[in-house]
DNA sequence: AGGATTGGGCAAGAAAAACTTCTGGAGCCC
DNA sequence: GGGCTCCAGAAGTTTTTCTTGCCCAATCCT
């Protein structure tokens, strides 16, 4: 095959036809005008021919412009195509999510119990596992993880920055609180400390907590209950065991139960949001954006920026 | 439309598809092997899938990089296909070639008259001006300038790097010369100057050809000949008006011809070397190839360089 | 076997392409 | 005529792409 006229402006030319106007074709293609007018103008000094006739601040395409716009307009819907086609490669598939074990649980299961409920028949499967996760391998259509830098050229969608409260079960503090919602006299063996394991070092402390509530107090672990799992922190604190930095997105339907309370309004954020990653392609599928949306949709207190894909 | 894959990595993907290998593909795109290797998992995480298996040092199309590799072949076949479209867009069309005023007679014309020998039936347009053309506006198919700095985005070829030495008639220097080829001793009013106008200021003086030469001399242009244009030196040194800084390839007819005489073998290299100019969709036209082949072929004595596109 | 060769992966920095911002001018509309 | 919209152009910045240099695995070749 011999050389290509540049495909970019080829792009840029066919939306600015359809468009008539490089203003909108820029709109369209997510950047500013004077990029869409170098591109044309870069395929024009390819060709060597105007593909537009510029009026003052008016265009119209010329006899050229109006020969190859079909074609560049068919070459184009081929290769959307192409995207189209690789997405439905089984088109049997069931939809997969990838999550962290800390999400599964508390997290994800009750969102997708409200997806199911709308659409009983979704086929979907759940997976749990920790980062780093091969999408491709493993045919991940979706993979949610703590920190929006993994993954770096897969969509990223910012789900929600959570923040951690002290919480615990309602008879445990009656029995322990001696009502000082401070917690400085607590004793430090009541408090249960939430490791994040080898690969994560940024879950707030309890030290960390007591600096934010205008205190100075700094448990130690070593006395305290230690568990390794967020959501198990939850679990341990609903059954009595101690007072743990709940995350306020796990805890939360134990708070609205009543299984828990909140010892404090204060909070301390996470050092990351939780995001969702996907394949650009699959970004597009209607399950994983519907999906994608449910999620973003379902914690709208405390976040839900969308970020652009990379 | 919906959001379209890289359209690079795509024509990536074609290639070394059809090339079955990553290395093959890039020579044929001009790039690294590490080049395409990055375009095809750029692609790949676009998907969400792989395209091709690797194993060891050998590749192969997965089902799904196979079932794709046709609608990309047909799709990028169909954007060469426009770029072919504009070339014949008119397909009557004769070659336009636009030139300096100096080059057009003593440099152009004998080599169209070799070109236009061996296909009389070929129809060229030639056009006299100066720079800058607006190729795009005027039709030209290529343009020739002194130097390669001018229209960025065209396709740059060098033709030649001229040198200037001193030429005159044999007559008169038998009436002027005094057989001495320093021409330490000729009289000032018997040089000729050429000015190359007001755009230019790289054209060698007799100041820096007698540098060159190991002398000193610096004759002053106010007492001798002056002229306007290069060709147009010789010219006037055919007539026996003077002696003249010759550039040779437009001297080298009448030096073979006897109509003038080097009277040294120093020269003096030209600022800047002669360039061709085409669209780079219509370097691929055969005639435009041809003669700009034959253009650079014409004078291998002093260059021939060929340029990348830009 | 065992060394040499070939072909691809990876990471860093370099080069090239694309984009943004700002400014200016031309036509259109009131 | 004045304001508005839209495109062009230049300069500077950001992003993407490419190269370089190194590694590793498989193959090839004595």
């Amino acid at each position: 095959m011999e050389r290509l006229p540049p495909l970019n402006a080829i792009k840029a030319f066919e939306v600015a036809a359809r468009a008539g106007s490089f203003t909108l074709a820029a709109t369209e293609l997510g950047v500013s005008s004077a990029a869409v007018s170098q591109q044309i103008r870069n395929l024009e000094t390819w060709f060597g021919k105007q593909l537009f006739v510029r009026s003052g601040n008016r265009i119209a395409l010329t006899d050229a412009g109006h020969a190859i716009y079909p074609q560049t307009a068919r070459a184009l819907g081929d290769i959307a195509a192409i995207g189209r086609r690789m997405l439905e490669g089984g088109l049997r598939t069931r939809l997969v999510v990838s999550v962290p074990f800390s999400l599964a649980e508390l997290w994800l299961a009750p969102r997708l119990a409200v997806l199911l409920d709308a659409f009983p028949q979704m086929a979907i499967d759940v997976r749990v596992e920790d980062d780093p996760v091969d999408l491709m391998r493993q045919n991940i259509d979706l993979r949610i993880s703590y920190g929006d830098y993994h993954y770096p050229g897969l969509k990223l969608v910012r789900l929600v920055h959570d923040d951690v409260l002290p919480v615990c079960a309602p008879e445990f503090w009656r029995r322990h609180g001696n009502g000082d919602p401070s917690l400085a006299d607590l004793h430090e063996s009541l408090f249960i400390h939430t490791n994040w394991g080898p690969n994560y070092a940024s879950h707030p402390t309890w030290a960390e907590w007591f600096t934010a509530s205008g205190g100075s107090r700094a448990p130690d672990p070593s006395h305290g209950r230690r568990v390794g799992l967020s959501s198990l922190a939850i679990a341990s604190a609903r059954l009595g065991l101690g007072i743990a930095l709940g995350q306020r997105v796990m805890a939360q339907a134990d708070l609205e139960a009543g299984r828990l309370i909140a010892l404090s309004p204060v909070s301390v954020r996470l050092g990351h949001p939780y995001c969702a990653f996907m394949p650009p392609a699959k970004a597009e599928r209607a399950d994983v954006a519907g999906l994608v949306e449910l999620l973003v949709k379902a914690a709208p207190a405390t976040s839900g920026k969308v970020g652009a894909p990379r």
